[in-house]
DNA sequence: CTGAAAGCGCTTACAG
DNA sequence: CTGAAAGCGCTTACAG
């Protein structure tokens, strides 16, 4: 199946079958309406692979996400579907599980021309080793942020938010505040702990317990806290930087027999749906999930349909504290 | 930057360099290194466009999934990936946010030839659409069944086992058991809501209180609790047909000031993360996610791979009951 | 073991 | 308004 058959069937050049595809205006109506009849009569529908290697434009944008199954992902990825399909762009998803080997055999779509650029998730650290497989192609970074790096990239102030935490906790007169965080290969963990660190230091608090969560889902979180519960000196807040992983906390805590947030206060961090219907709602730190993904999306088309390289951008979007029961 | 220059380069004809990039056997050691040193230096990196346009195989498979966010999704797609993985395909993720105007788009890229076929989690009530647009391609469905349709699928047998979930519930004492249902386009709703009503009848039972979730959410799964405490006759019991839902309402049941499971008890199902750590832990459906996805792929692959049509068929995988604190 | 040539299915100047 | 022809970047018989 091809324009040749239906150039042959309806009686026109396959130039003619082309313009129709595209709707190009200087088609005569007659014409226009047999190559119409005999693409529906053949059931034709045309070969991407041909059109797009003719015009080295595929509409097409890669989104590589560490993990579909993280609620915050899922948001960002949300919004970058909206302004992609605003601007007549699809979306190709590929879950890399942070590993490289996947990220890489994603990447050669890129590099194979069959999507017009990429929105990575990954950790600033792998940020180098990305960088040689991308090369010059656009691209925008999300949700991770490197003030160095020339990755184009849209994120929030980690450090601040993570700040105004501990500060609201300190605030309400607890005292021994421990911090969930999970691989410091991000830079988000890199700075939330900072924030942790800061704020500990100028309330001249010296309770300072860190723990690192393995993987960002319910269970670690839970994990985190039981050992966190098991120290000899026990924290009276937790502040965990995931939500996902701050809900496993909630269980852990209120298993162990303590009550939220009397003996054990708890915040999060992101402000995806789980923080509302934990038992106690949790307190949260809202990032702007889905402008996150509209604005790398825009920067993204803004490479795309620029002839010349543009000057790095680093976006930071404000964030919000939500203040609810279980702090 | 093509094989053109690459064989310039290397001083070899471009189907030298293909037979390099292709890694056939039948190319002088010299040779191969002088093309090897060409695609080093000049950093080349080839058009899968073109490649996949000339062998009419790409070596990648289209999942839709409906809503990325939903863990029982998530999970499954797990075991896709990895199934995929192994046989050295590719996945392409699109998520439709059960948007017909969004599959129907990305359906293009199989019709347009960028992927080999598709495994598609979509109601059943929507197939006839999508069949006409997917047409002979090879197709799997995942997680939903219905035993008169002609594309091949994968899933468990709901009835069974959510008339197994009602037996144990009216084993423990519960006689007005209310059911958090979600979209009846779905057959795994309909199926589920079918288990329900059976044992019902079965018990003599006639408290008989179904609501349906908006969506597949925590905040739907807590509204529709909601709406079942405000009934004039309260349930006993509550069976959400997903355990996104299930949590969402053991918030509602709490917070309202039940107790789980002596004044409500409630039962889940998928199996999925989220349901060991609500406080307490849920009863719910094992499902088995990530061999859904495997089954799936392995199916996907025998179809592309064989010359002739195959026939039809509807793979049935076991399911769990785990009992937890909640019920 | 290698190269010249054809062709996958499109689009797009170009000439009319 | 239309068609013949070239070409996007590959791979693959075919002949040597």
């Amino acid at each position: 199946m091809s324009v040749q058959r239906i150039a042959k069937l309806a009686g026109v050049s396959v130039a003619t079958v082309s313009r129709v595809l595209n709707d190009l205006p200087s088609v005569k109506a007659q014409n226009k309406e047999k190559v119409l009849a005999a693409i529906a009569a053949l059931n034709y529908q045309p070969n991407l692979l041909a059109r797009q290697l003719r015009t080295a434009r595929t509409g097409m944008l890669l989104v590589m996400v560490s993990n579909i199954a993280n609620p915050f992902c899922a948001a960002v990825v949300k919004g970058v579907e909206k302004e992609a399909e605003k601007n007549g762009y699809r979306i190709l998803l590929c879950n890399t599980e942070s590993d490289f080997a996947r990220s890489r055999s994603c990447l050669q779509l890129l590099s194979g021309k069959m999507v017009d650029g990429v929105i990575t998730m990954d950790a600033v650290s792998e940020l180098p080793e990305l960088q040689k497989i991308i090369g010059a192609f656009p691209w925008v970074q999300c949700a991770e942020y490197d003030p160095e790096s020339s990755v184009f990239s849209v994120s929030i102030d980690d450090t601040a938010a993570a700040e105004f935490v501990i500060d609201k906790l300190v605030e309400s007169g607890k005292k021994r505040i421990a911090l969930i965080n999970h691989d410091l290969a991000y830079q988000y963990s890199q700075h939330r702990e900072q924030g942790y660190l800061n704020r500990l230091a100028h309330h001249g608090l010296s309770y300072r317990t860190i723990v690192y969560a393995d993987t960002l889902s319910y269970l670690s979180g839970k994990k985190a806290a039981l050992s966190l519960l098991k120290n000899a000196e026990r924290p009276d807040a937790i502040f965990a930087i995931s939500d996902v992983l701050a809900a496993g906390a909630v269980n852990a805590v209120t298993e162990s027999g303590f009550s939220i947030p009397q003996d054990i206060a708890l915040i999060g961090f992101d402000g995806v749906d789980i923080s509302q219907i934990t038992v106690p709602p949790l307190t949260t730190i809202q990032q702007p999930n889905e402008d996150i993904g509209r604005k790398a999306v825009s920067l993204l088309l803004s490479q795309i349909e620029s002839d010349n390289a543009l000057d790095v951008v680093h976006y930071l979007l404000p964030w919000q504290f939500i203040q609810r029961q279980s702090s």
